[in-house]
DNA sequence: CGTTTCGTTGATATTAATCAACGAGCGTGG
DNA sequence: CCACGCTCGTTGATTAATATCAACGAAACG
């Protein structure tokens, strides 16, 4: 069972703002900001902030008013969901370029989390709202990008349901590393910034069982655990584990 | 495990074809055709096709090109994927009024079956495309129903990551029940059309389990079974069950 | 430099899966 | 119309996978 970190509050999130300049954000052609114009950016410039965040904040609290929408621009953050008794499901990791307030629901889904310190775009969700409403291809991008999340969430049911703990692990790592390949260069070097507590809780697993599973493939020889993350050895095998 | 059940195929669908008439549809206000004013429906009639499809028919293949997109007007479908051994997931079940196509991507990401005899709009997923780059209104209604399947995604994987069987199975009877009464009258009587396999498929159980599962709850005075379903007794602990 | 957190590993417990048997309902064909 | 074979759901006995409980070492942290 998943014991809940100690964690900053989302009132102590005091954010350090930075000088707000989507034209100059070098994160601008992955996020959905790729969606605007150069003229459209200065009108988006107005309603953005900026902010870099310490790890372990509270970014937005599941259940709360989603008053903002985000756009992670650095770092990680953990999406999840808590149970009344204190099991915690985690949704998803956004990472650099990812849209936080897809769903466009009035109400916070989940709780969203700093891995590490992050660096992340807030756009008042009315602003952003009337934004959509007058540009049908920011629409059309957002629903693209929900499309995406959709796909990626039955891979994730499909992990969940039907694959077993080696099966998850080898899963989760190979699609980590894709989704880092968006962004970064793609490698047989997989950072790790999440706790195995994080991964644990992504998998629907504990801790003790990500830890052995992580361990029973290092012996196997598919990877090597390195400092803050793993290095694949063997991508076939571990393709070929992952897909059940 | 799951073993894939005797099923027609694609190619044996010869459905039946009945008089288009999207303005008399009954089940027009519950869909995605809600989006449509009276003169737009005329020209919506001329791309779709309304068809009845027995039970067990495979209304399209994961994997395959997705040419069409539908809309459940009548019956219960099953949406599941496979993996390469058999294991079958289902993600979830399509009812009167639901859109199947939600994600827009050129491949179908899962297998829809009848589980009973359905009836369902086919739209040439073309065509439907370009009603969509025409009329801002209808992607608007469409990203709602994209926000509405993220979300019970989500539920769906804090469901299989972190509740027990009797969780599942109480969580389950609750949502299909809910998803019931957006279309009939809500009642504690739960007709459930699927089979204890399906039941056990979409929750990430066997069906002894299952089965043991809901003879338990009988037992504990939640429910009563009877023919084709269930009957409610105690909604309050069932509910107190679900939420974990 | 002590203290806490994190990851690992071992021993045991528990949940759900697997293997097995059976009865009810249903359709088919003799 | 009844008998047979099938499918489906249920229940019991046993096994297997993962959770839980526990201990420990290393790294991080004040």
């Amino acid at each position: 069972m998943s014991i809940v970190q100690k964690q900053n509050k989302p009132g102590d999130t005091s954010p350090v703002l930075e000088v707000p300049n989507c034209a100059a954000c070098r994160q601008r052609h992955l996020s959905i900001c790729a969606a605007f114009g150069e003229h459209e950016l200065v009108s988006f410039d107005r309603v953005v902030q900026h902010k870099t965040i310490p790890a372990k904040t509270v970014l937005f609290e599941q259940g709360t008013m989603a008053d903002f929408v985000f756009s992670v621009s650095e770092g990680t953050v953990r999406l999840f969901r808590l149970l009344p008794d204190g099991r915690r499901q985690i949704i998803g990791f956004a990472i650099k370029g990812d849209f936080l307030g897809t769903a466009m629901s009035d109400r916070h889904e989940y709780t969203a989390e700093a891995v590490d310190t992050i660096k992340v775009c807030r756009i008042p969700r009315l602003a952003f709202q009337s934004m959509l409403d007058e540009k049908p291809h920011l629409l059309k991008k957002l629903h693209e990008i929900a499309g995406r999340e959709i796909h990626t969430s039955q891979d994730q049911i499909v992990l969940l349901g039907r694959k077993n703990a080696e099966e998850r692990v080898a899963a989760f790592l190979l699609s980590y590393r894709e989704r880092l390949a968006r962004v970064f260069t793609l490698s047989v070097h997989i950072p790790l910034p999440m706790s195995r507590q994080d991964i644990a809780d992504y998998l629907g697993l504990t801790i003790e069982t990500v830890s052995r599973t992580i361990s029973k493939l290092a012996r196997d020889k598919l990877l090597v655990v390195v400092p803050d993350g793993i290095r694949i050895l063997d991508l076939d095998r571990l393709t070929q584990l992952s897909d059940g």
